[in-house]
DNA sequence: CCAAATACGGAACATTGTTCCGTTTATCAA
DNA sequence: TTGATAAACGGAACAATGTTCCGTATTTGG
């Protein structure tokens, strides 16, 4: 609030821009995908209340590194779980491109039950009231609705999926189901692999040939 | 595991039971009571990760005193719980007294919303995975299906209830009513009690009369 | 190659659950 | 009533963990 008047001049040298922002260093970079990853792992192993520096150390810096990017463990969270949702919806595409429709739709789903099981941790995470987590429904529907309407799409005209299956419905559907079944289940993911069978099974019901 | 040979004597005076307990102390009954009650305004103020210090201050007693009764946080989150219910369990029969049968289901069912509100804390750390919690939810149930099960009994006999309403479903109904009504509503628990009433009129009816 | 900007590491601090132990107090028999 | 003894007390001390700070090291841009 005072006048900061002190040292103000400092040419601003070659652009007028107000900011010239310089290249962000390569470290910090390297750093932050290293600390992402590397929470990903701890929680992974140790779950989301996993120490702050269990997962510096992990990534091989220090706890200040951490927090200078992520200024909260929340915040931490937060980038593994987009990272994670990032990394899922990306796959539609690229699963789309090589193999058939039909094909691509049910190893999306597999590997969106992969997903849905990993974040059973997170999951709870998301309903402990912080707010910071407040954004992460909307990102989660926001990448993952379209990704399965496309799919959906190239199946349904390639006649190996029926019409009148609605993205949204389908991903809480089989939310569920992947959450509730497990992966320490009596016989791993194994069954709601065959749930999940099931489901594409009725994806196909009503569909010619 | 030793032999514990010194002082092993010691009449056992006029009883010969094996432990001859004495009396407990006043004062550790006092300070039990004291605890659950601090703990109860605390938990309502700061939620149910109040820090242990602050229950102590509000009790009068040191940590220690605490920790001797409660060996653990989890177990004073049971303590309180389990008082709440059986406070409010032990009301169905005074108001079953006090009143006709129809009111005293009313009233009753009204002070279980309270109940249900003020515990909203707590319900979510029952759902965190602590073992300490998994016996609260079957002590719920065995303190508060008897204790509705009689009041709909005697409304029903006095012909202001339904027959076929099952006390456990209408405690579960009422249960999700008033937790997500909430008290930070717009106009307070009045959302939650117009459903209440909502719902009371709902078992008369087809009551004759 | 230099200077400034930026980022780094980890010690230090704050908060909180839990343990320990010397001191105090209530009980009970004489 | 009184005194020995078991029981309980209070709170300092410890440990684990989130977060802040700052002197040092590295990167960038010229």
């Amino acid at each position: 609030m005072a006048k900061e008047t002190t040292t103000e001049k400092k040419v601003a040298s070659a652009t007028n821009a107000p900011h010239a922002t310089r290249t962000p260093r390569a470290d910090a970079l390297r750093n932050e995908d290293a600390l992402l990853e590397a929470a990903k792992v701890v929680f992974a192993k140790v779950g989301v209340d996993a120490p702050v520096r269990e997962i510096a150390a992990q990534a091989g810096v220090g706890v200040g590194t951490l927090y200078r990017r992520f200024p909260t463990r929340s915040d931490l969270v937060v980038g593994v779980f987009k990272r994670e949702v990032d990394a899922c919806a990306a796959e539609a595409p690229k699963l789309a491109n090589a193999h058939p429709p039909g094909e691509a739709l049910s190893r999306w789903l597999k590997r969106y039950c992969q997903f849905i099981v990993t974040k059973k941790g997170l999951a709870s995470a998301l309903h402990s009231g912080d707010p910071a987590f407040d954004a992460l429904p909307a990102y989660f529907r926001s990448n993952f609705e379209p990704a399965l309407t496309d799919l959906l799409a190239g199946a349904a005209k390639a006649g190996e999926a029926r019409h009148d299956v609605d993205a949204y419905d389908l991903l809480r559907a089989i939310g569920n189901l992947a959450s509730t079944g497990g992966k320490d289940g009596p016989d791993g993911m194994e069954h709601t692999y065959r749930m999940l069978d099931l489901m594409i099974d009725g994806l196909r019901f009503g569909t010619p040939r």
